[in-house]
DNA sequence: GTGAAAGCGCTAACAA
DNA sequence: TTGTTAGCGCTTTCAC
């Protein structure tokens, strides 16, 4: 035990000393390297395993590995679904080739999203996935400048970053398209905030109901169901509902069936609703909603990070991945009455 | 640039030379140090910003850096909104300090939650949080023979390991007096599987239930929505149904839900449904469910590694916390027909 | 208040 | 196949 209290772990040096081998020596068995006796890498693991040595990737990463990648996730909120699938999938896809991802949320301001972002930039992963970020491209720029990234949801156009986006107008599009189809004019959308980047989606919408001949509401609400809960029993009260509802994403769209059923309102009979992102609880309550493939995304992004890492001329090559969203039809959407 | 095409992170020896000091100089600057005089400093802060100075965090933590702390949280599934809530407490009350908290999600199989765990730890975090934790208590072990752990949701009694728990007994000795006061008999447990450690939830439900001369069915489905909703379909078309479900989390109780309403059951007419975490799931769908402090169990394990970390005697001291559920009654129960 | 020197645990040339 | 030697970027004595 040191002075502080504090235990050391058991070093490589250990394993060595044990093992009767020189510490390189060690390094290239936790390597995996062939070009060791086969005697002296059985007692080297028997060391390791009757120390309880574990590997220390802070030294491995200051002494520049390159075969176990860390890639660094940062999600703009761990709260939806939507971006926890993405992790999954992406884990999924890291994981059974030795490379790890730690995750950091975010947040909804800049500042959050640029704190988070350093927070993570330093542990010196080797690739960075950013899922709705909304944070200053200048603080992404630093830590491009020596990473890849890559953008899900977003498509940031700068060196060194990729991205794969799935495409936003088209979710309204396809929105719009169900809802009219079914008869509605009268379509309110409760749209994300304009300050994180979403803004496609509420453009998309406005010009989904233009090209129709149909004039589109379009609601901020706070961002959160709460705020989705609001601004409908705002419309109630109001008595300016429409006959359909289009929601930024699921979690508003919760709100918004919250605030219909409890003022008695039925969905679809009264009013139609349709969220975004086909998360969990759209399946839950039998939301209409707009698949945009959150775990292909995340796959696809897994692929992307590792030709980026093992290029070898990054910055200059980056990916772009365009997806089409489709929409899930569920029993929240039906002809107005 | 290097070879490999990888720039270069700017470092501390850049700054120096830029702003015209000695490197341990940049260093002090850096951990706010009191004794270097205003006009370095503010050389030394201006050339780091024009540089695009970003601190090296992996090489710090190999220093020994005591100062900023990075916690790692060890999560069984970011997909559940509980463990999503006690992290986000956590690193509420963690990030004013300048500390981090870095995320990485296990799973519900010993191998890996013990795989994600080492993976973790490689990172050589200053504090464990673990929440949910189904891992091996030898790999925990290893861990904690070096850093400060705190288990929630689960007493680990173990050298060095704290823990922040709500009483899962009395989660379901609230939840059958809830059901029982208001008339029923026959109530079945949607429990959690018997190889996570849930197991108090379902001992206490069926403590509660011979306490009251009642017999209570205990039933192990696959720990999903889908797996509650099949679960839930069998006791349908078996004409096994109670009159009341006392689902082990939210999340099954969502499925057990959706199978009720698909057979066009009614919530609580015909059958009442009790979940457990109160989550934002439970809030959305009215469903009355045992609520556990997440939120106030994260802060209580940020106070407490804090404290273990900064002990002098490491691992003796551990805390012990222990918190009373309450029931958030919501429109999902009521008196069987 | 500031600089010089040593070392954290590991990997990567290079020799042997 | 193995050992030797440096060095990653930082913090920390310890002198000055």
């Amino acid at each position: 035990m040191s002075p502080t209290g504090r235990r050391r772990y058991v070093t490589q040096a250990d394993v060595a000393r044990r093992a009767g081998v020189s510490r390189p020596l060690v390094s290239l068995v936790m390597q995996g390297s062939s070009h060791v006796s086969e005697a002296k890498r059985e007692r080297v693991l028997k060391a390791a395993a009757e120390l309880g040595y574990l590997d220390n990737g802070v030294a491995t990463s200051l002494a520049g590995n390159r075969s176990r990648y860390v890639i660094g996730f940062l999600a703009q909120s761990l709260a939806n679904l939507v971006f926890v699938d993405v992790y999954e999938n992406l884990a999924a896809q890291l994981a059974p080739l030795g490379h790890s991802v730690v995750v950091m949320q975010g947040g909804f301001t800049p500042a959050e999203e640029d704190r988070s972002l350093r927070n993570l930039v330093t542990l010196r992963p080797d690739g960075l996935v950013v899922v709705g970020y909304a944070g200053s491209t200048s603080a992404l720029g630093a830590a491009v400048s020596s990473i890849p990234v890559v953008a899900i949801t977003r498509q940031i156009e700068m060196d060194g970053v990729s991205w794969v986006y799935s495409d936003d107008r088209l979710s309204s599009e396809l929105a719009v398209d169900h809802l009219v189809r079914l008869g509605h004019r009268d379509i309110v959308h409760l749209a994300m905030p304009a300050d994180i980047p979403y803004e496609e989606r509420a453009d998309g919408f406005r010009v989904a109901m233009a090209s129709r001949g149909l004039r589109g509401r379009v609601l901020f609400p706070e961002f959160s169901a709460r705020g989705a809960r609001i601004a409908v029993e705002k419309l109630i009260s109001g008595e300016d509902l429409p006959t359909a509802l289009f929601c930024g994403n699921d979690v508003l769209a919760m709100g918004a069936l919250e605030a219909l059923s409890a003022h008695g309102l039925e969905v679809p009979g009264d009013v139609s609703v349709v969220g975004h992102d086909n998360t969990a609880a759209a399946a839950h309550s039998g939301l209409t909603s707009v698949d945009q493939h959150a775990g292909e995304q995340g796959r696809i992004a897994a692929g992307v990070v590792m030709r980026m890492i093992e290029s070898q001329d990054f910055p200059s090559v980056t990916e772009k991945h365009r997806l089409d969203p489709r929409l899930e039809i569920r029993r929240s959407t039906a002809a107005p009455r």
